[in-house]
DNA sequence: CAAACGATTTTCT
DNA sequence: GAAAATCGTTTGG
């Protein structure tokens, strides 16, 4: 099933990234479906999360998606090249969001190969926000999408992700967040080898 | 209006 | 393992 509204409206953002986990996100441009199931997560805070681009209530034309209430996308582009894919969640005016980093591929795998340009399957095709992106077909036009359809969704397909395989830390290319950059708000399924390196760890 | 920077990935050494 | 690529957003003048 396509997970409701109120899924994401809920207050812990910490909690809601842990049970990303396991669900599946897929997307539907131009009548090419392509999913994956979420594999890693992070968290961001918001208002007390100097990580965070809304870090001090900051709002601006760019973070301005993230003050909606839960259930948007917020896609952003980083490095001029990458595009990341993030959940909004909590209610309005709180900016939360949740950057979904990394997904094992399902459905439509030819036509993430071919928007990836690459042939055959590797564990880095999904791994990492940027190259997720690009594989899902998601842009920055993408900003402000419902992630209940028509192009946009996550389902829950009744995978259980036993909590002794979910494992919290860093969050990774964070930094210049001084101290904020040490919080465990990073999420992933242990052993998954679609989960991204990142730098660190 | 101009300058600096980044929630990353890829490629070369 | 290290460095480059690359451009929208943000910040300062």
């Amino acid at each position: 099933m396509v997970l409701p509204e109120s899924f994401y409206t809920r207050k812990d953002v910490l909690k809601i990234a842990r049970e990303l986990l396991g669900k599946v996100l897929v997307t539907e441009f131009e009548g090419e479906l392509t999913s994956g199931m979420i594999v890693e997560t992070e968290a961001y805070a918001g208002a007390t999360d100097k990580a965070s681009h809304a870090y001090g209530s900051r709002r601006t034309n760019r973070t301005e998606v993230m003050y909606k209430h839960g259930g948007a996308a917020y896609v952003y582009l980083c490095y001029g090249i990458h595009h990341l894919f993030n959940v909004v969640t909590n209610l309005q005016d709180v900016p939360h969001a949740i950057l979904i980093r990394a997904i094992e591929p399902l459905e439509g795998i030819e036509a993430m190969l071919e928007r990836r340009g690459k042939d055959k399957l590797t564990s880095s095709l999904t791994a990492g926000p940027g190259a997720m992106s690009m594989a899902l077909g998601i842009r920055t036009g993408q900003t402000g999408s419902s992630l209940q359809g028509p192009n946009i969704r996550i389902e829950d397909r009744g995978v259980k992700v036993p909590a002794k395989d979910i494992v919290a830390a860093t969050r990774v290319g964070v930094a210049y967040a001084m101290d904020d950059a040490l919080r465990p708000y990073r999420f992933f399924i242990k052993g998954n080898k679609y989960v991204s390196k990142g730098k660190g760890l």
